[in-house]
DNA sequence: TATTGTTATACTCTATAACTATA
DNA sequence: TATAGTTATAGAGTATAACAATA
């Protein structure tokens, strides 16, 4: 077992962690500005990539938040009119969450900040020849 | 303005994204077994650099908290006694956080869990080679 | 019996504002 | 006046456990 990390590898994972958390504080501040908090924007982005609605517990696990949690911010969003509860037909105890309307327009109108501070914060600032090496290289990060 | 990002662009974002996450999440757990939260380790850790003790203002902006929401936390170290407090000798007004013998202890024994976790999820997934290239361009991103 | 979703509840954490003391 | 640190307080969010309804 390695006891510890040169001086090279050390500086990666600073890095990593310091990108990591920067664009999360970046994206939250923006966030903010529309009133979302990240887990909410989350949601309505799930919400956002179909058409049907999803089922609360199938959304608590992708989102990894425990299905009370998920009510509570079901509930926040369907306050504001954001998102609608639906029973599902197939499960007469399941509920499908889908957007409304406003939901979809607010989605409409933070998707493309969301882009374009990815774009300066992080696209931008690699070397395109660099890109696919850091992609694949995180991406065996997140493999489980 | 760029309206999108392309499919490599987006791999790459959500290759970041997602290696930020599970490293977050996975070292949260991990402290959470030695009943340390994120905040705690990084303030033990900030600590543990010098030798000296560290002023609460200077310690809390370091970590981007309030001083108010360091106060609990050095609170809730000191209680457990892995921290004290010392009255600063240049400034009446000021506190010097620093280590006890038991939280220098404790940021000894989680320390090289931390670095064989790192190592584990981070450094040995990624080719050497390729090292250099990711640690330069995420170092880019955390840059203001 | 297991799963879906909600509720009640308690707890942790964070920030704001007011305050004291010193610079 | 500004800064260091604490306190009081309130608010947001999360998880656990108990529950009802359905599979």
């Amino acid at each position: 077992m390695a006891r510890h990390l040169s001086d090279d590898e050390l500086a990666a994972y600073f890095a990593l962690r310091g990108a990591g958390d920067r664009l999360q504080r970046v994206v939250a501040q923006q966030l903010r500005a529309h009133d979302l908090t990240e887990v909410q924007f989350a949601i309505l982005a799930q919400l956002g990539s179909g058409t049907d609605g999803i089922g609360m517990s199938e959304l608590a696990r992708g989102l990894v938040v425990t299905k009370s949690g998920l009510t509570y911010q079901a509930g926040q969003l369907e306050s504001r009119g954001l998102v609608a509860r639906r029973p599902s037909t197939d499960d007469d105890r399941g509920v499908l969450l889908h957007l409304t309307p406003d939901g979809r327009a607010l989605l409409a109108r933070v998707l493309p900040a969301h882009i374009t501070l990815v774009r300066e914060l992080f696209i931008d600032r690699i070397d395109p020849a660099d890109l696919a090496i850091v992609r694949d290289a995180l991406a065996q990060v997140a493999r489980d």
